[in-house]
DNA sequence: TCCGAACCTTACGTTATCGTGAGAATCATG
DNA sequence: CATGATTCTCACGATAACGTAAGGTTCGGA
């Protein structure tokens, strides 16, 4: 019924990182500060691997700074929010929760402004390296034209 | 006739960065330690600022240390020195200048390798959110159906 | 209950990439 | 050639993102 569950070690393992550097996202606010009610050590589940994989993804693709990583991240949060106040006691109303979506989606935007600006550079750098290949290639073909 | 020339400070001014980072990436061995035979200061063309201009948007787009830019760079330079040797005075024979060429493309389809892989996972980023929002998309749009 | 592995906190060390003076030399201009 | 702007070379400082070591604690299994 419960779903597994595992300390530091797992995590970093399987995102391949270190303990040290979970530690470290956890100060920067950029994993929640994981229950630990109880005794001492950290516990997690596949929903903050998840989380984490997010983020190194993105940080290594877009060349964020972990405390930009972190505004991203809010993103993420406010649709967590978003998630629980739809269940809540007193159910919002639907404009209020038309106005929520509505900033989901806004936020949403921006990284997609992001990260299609990235994708289009790549794409040029892509185009130009590609001219420069197909421009040597041609060099090669002439001489070995003139050799046979 | 003589190419435009200028100091480190329109260099910097010219590719946004400051005369300290290019000091840095020279003495790196990412920039020609520039002329300077005669006096002092470091003097640079059209030709340069293009050099550094690529430097920076490589590094920016691909996330490379200044280190493994250089090896990246060693690409361009083993161009130069092709052109340079193309028209040597002794000039080598085909086969040879074959060999120069196959070796270009071959580091070319490294680079172009490197780049496809980063807009690969780009595209499947953008994927990813595009799908999301338009998940919320439509949540959004059943609920202003509801209230009408 | 006992033990080794994994984890905890605290604190200092490390690397990359520059920033920031300090003091002298150079360059363009009047 | 006088002078203000720019550049030069050290050299130390700053920040991000962890690594590493020390000394104590917790956990899971025999």
């Amino acid at each position: 019924m419960a779903p597994p569950q595992f300390r530091i070690g797992e995590l970093a393992r399987r995102v391949g990182t270190t303990p040290r550097a979970v530690r470290y996202y956890e100060e920067l606010g950029l994993l929640p500060g994981s229950d630990r009610s109880d005794g001492a050590h950290r516990v997690y589940d596949e929903h903050d691997e998840v989380r984490l994989r997010d983020l190194l993804r993105v940080r290594e693709l877009l060349g964020l700074t972990l405390v930009e990583l972190r505004e991203w991240m809010d993103a993420e949060d406010a649709r967590a929010r978003l998630r629980e106040r739809w269940n809540e006691q007193p159910a919002p109303d639907e404009s209020t929760r038309a106005d929520i979506i509505r900033q989901a989606i806004a936020h949403m935007d921006t990284q997609l402004l992001l990260v299609r600006s990235r994708l289009g550079s790549l794409e040029q750098l892509e185009d130009e390296l590609s001219a420069k290949r197909r421009k040597v290639r041609s060099m090669l073909a002439e001489i070995e034209q003139a050799q046979a």
